[in-house]
DNA sequence: GGCCGTGCTTTACACAGTGTAAAGTTCGTG
DNA sequence: CACGAACTTTACACTGTGTAAAGCACGGCC
């Protein structure tokens, strides 16, 4: 369907920003340097993307699109106990935030531009739609702790769970994966569980 | 002794970031801005500070300087029981994170130059030890919850109440402060507390 | 076979922003 | 008055973005 045999330039174009992006490299968005990395003219990124920042965005939905959230989040949608459910969140964002965290610090960067900008708070938007979900299932379960409600409870796990705060703990702090989700597991249950 | 009464041209530079980083303005460290904000050529912002990076630093210090920190984090020095103390530090965290939030995402945005990495790091380190100055405390009380150390404990409220997580709830999502900080209060004592 | 459009390349250019260089101005102080 | 420090003015090299236009290659179609 989408997929086709031999990737189109386009398609080419947006792996190498991801790939560059993934090593960590300061000129991901530097269009000749992705042109290069591409194997394309300077060019021919402009007859695809009409600047930098349409360029981020759309490498951005392109890695959702790769990535799959609904592949990652089954288990949080299948878990059946408030317990369950906060602990598969957790583990859902250590496996997750680290397929997306350098897209996410080039997004934090970026938000200068106001395109960039509306496409990121979409993704956003997104993420905390998932979160208060997962705080909905605790309230239908009648455990949520006052003060919270499924809103601000959402709200608030997912930017305690944001690829920021991962960011911080285990790429500067040196935390590992697996203290990085016990801990969020801690805190999800103290917090939100009567 | 370290304030004159007509500031220098250097402060008066510094001041201009501070004030564009404040109106929340793109070109903020944008050397012809700045020197015209600040009334002086451009050239004299290159014989006070040798490149943009650096300007940047030294006006996170200087920030610094202007608010005192210790001045804020009085109350959670004071403090005497566990409960007061994460109170008193989230209540700190609902004053401090507006205050120097504009220049968290500057050093966010410019983290690709190492020189200013560096200078960054250095104030998230400093946070970090008053957070885990905090979670000392809780432990010396003998009132600290597995699975958390002292040290792990200090790193996660440095994360949870990092100015990137206000700047989401807040700016964001449009929590109150004083939602932020009642959440606040209530994640910590629920997640540390036994 | 000739024609044409699509997608790409090549070359060139305008413009903004950073950082460097050097000569000129102003002014306080010995 | 002479000197030096701080600042201004002018000019320039360089990098990166985005625009423009001519040329090329190839596949489908009459």
């Amino acid at each position: 369907m989408s997929s086709d045999a031999t990737p189109g330039t386009r398609e080419r174009i947006l792996d190498a920003v991801l790939a560059s992006l993934a090593d960590g490299r300061e000129d991901a968005l530097n269009m000749a340097a992705v042109a290069r990395r591409a194997g394309v003219s300077r060019q021919a990124v402009y007859l695809h993307f009409p600047n930098r920042a349409t360029l981020g965005v759309e490498a951005a939905r392109w890695l959702d699109e790769r990535e799959d959230v609904r592949k990652w989040s089954a288990p949080v949608v299948s878990a059946t106990t408030p317990e369950e459910t906060l602990d598969a969140y957790a583990d859902f964002l250590g496996a997750y935030n680290p397929r997306i965290v350098a897209v996410a610090r080039m997004a934090y960067r970026l938000r200068a531009l106001p395109e960039l900008e509306d496409a990121w708070q979409d993704r956003l938007r997104a993420r905390r739609d998932g979160a208060r979900a997962v705080a909905s299932r605790v309230a239908d379960a009648g455990r949520l702790r006052a003060p919270f409600t499924p809103h601000t409870a959402g709200d608030l796990i997912a930017a305690i769970g944001s690829m920021l705060v991962w960011d911080e703990l285990v790429q500067d702090l040196g935390w590992s994966t697996k203290r990085y989700v016990q801990h969020l597991k801690a805190t999800f249950r103290a917090t939100l569980l009567t």
